[in-house]
DNA sequence: GCAAATATAATAGTAATACTATCATAACAT
DNA sequence: ATGTTATGATAGTATTACTATTATATTTGC
């Protein structure tokens, strides 16, 4: 990607954080290291003051920021998809074609992240490995509707519909347009979990990935099987 | 389903816990009132302190039969993925047709439990929404490698394993049955919960049902659209 | 250049969690 | 009646996920 993701910001809602981790260097610090602590321990073994440690800050700080490690994985989802949701929608633009859109859509959404950006703090390939680790334990709480409604959820549910568009404008029969994009994204995480841990489950390797059996998948589905 | 779910026993991995549950009232209170605990508040909110006060039991007496609260989740989960793999097999045993057999298939492992067997002290209608919300965090975790040598989720796989075979007999030249076949149970469970809580992102609801959905989405997928 | 405002740090404290350890008692089997 | 096993009661521990308070930097306005 190129210098234009230097100086775009992506729009996590507000509520998400007591204080904008963009608007200071501790801020950002604390986004930085933390995707590289959860990374590295996981999200369930990851505390406020293990981050404050490893920063040389406080903890009492971090909460100045987000009111909980929750709040904090919320955020990091969001950033994801909002990054994810700008890659998308800069590389399918262009794409007059409904059907070699979609096709490129669904590269863009299953594909491994290769490279990180390295113009922000943000390092983009750890954090799509957090995103197909610990995604599930943002919403799969007792507290997700409250939470949906308060609009945390947002940038995602976009993201759905954004791909069910792109589905529909394939084929306007097809009647489950929204649960094959739902599908797709989290499938997509979900292949590349089994990847890494159930490689038995999945027939995704080096010469066959998600990517191959998603675009199969959903050109079949909409009856276009030849189409990529 | 009949009273031969009364004398079958789940053959749960013998590791996961420390003494059978099954092997006394205690036990099988332990997994009874776990089941609805957890189904009401959840797993993060569930201790087995909460447990043993609501079975006038003592939490030392818990920790005798699962060493954490993550091994009961396994257990719980194993079982459920065993007693559906009985219903998998029981209901497409005798069905000679791989599109037929596949069909039932299908319609076994994507449908909403809708009724407690009754006959056990497992409610199987709170376990399956268990699963729902709950049961990626069992491997959601650093230690899933390791746990899975140890075979904890042996039976889940075998589950994949039968229904990506079941794929393959009716199509052999599809390159992805195991993938497919991961993509339908990890994606009912999906479903499921997106009709619970993001409406949205899902085209299943009265009338279409997640049954519908994977049905139509494996047929395509095998190039047989029209077999059921 | 200085005061006021704001951001960050340090320290302490709390209730709950996820256990472990020890000892006592109840039930059950021979 | 005795020994064995299961369960219960109590206490204790390290850690977690915070909150509260106070002190010290750092920045900003004038």
């Amino acid at each position: 990607m190129d210098r234009l993701l230097q100086s775009i910001k992506i729009g996590v809602n507000d509520k998400i954080y007591v204080k904008d981790p963009e608007s200071s260097s501790l801020g950002k610090r604390i986004i930085e290291d933390s995707i590289i602590m959860i990374h590295d321990m996981g999200f369930d073994k990851f505390t406020f003051r293990k981050l404050g440690d490893r920063i040389g800050s406080n903890e009492s700080s971090i909460y100045r920021y987000f009111e909980s490690k929750h709040k904090l994985l919320l955020y990091l989802a969001s950033w994801y998809w909002g990054w994810l949701e700008y890659q998308l929608v800069f590389a399918t633009n262009s794409i007059a074609n409904a059907g070699d859109k979609l096709g490129r859509a669904i590269e863009i959404v299953t594909q491994t992240t290769e490279e990180d950006s390295s113009f922000s703090h943000i390092n983009e390939v750890m954090l799509n490995k957090i995103v197909i680790h610990e995604y599930s334990k943002s919403y799969l709480t007792k507290e997700v509707d409250q939470e949906n409604k308060e609009g945390y959820f947002e940038i995602y549910k976009r993201l759905v519909g954004r791909l069910s568009e792109m589905i529909a404008a394939v084929n306007r029969k097809y009647s489950y347009p929204s649960s094959l994009a739902s599908t797709v994204l989290e499938g997509s995480l979900h292949q590349h979990f089994l990847l890494d841990h159930f490689s038995s489950l999945t027939d995704c390797q080096e010469h066959t990935d998600p990517t191959d059996y998603f675009k199969n998948l959903v050109f079949n589905c909409l009856n276009k099987p030849n189409h990529v």
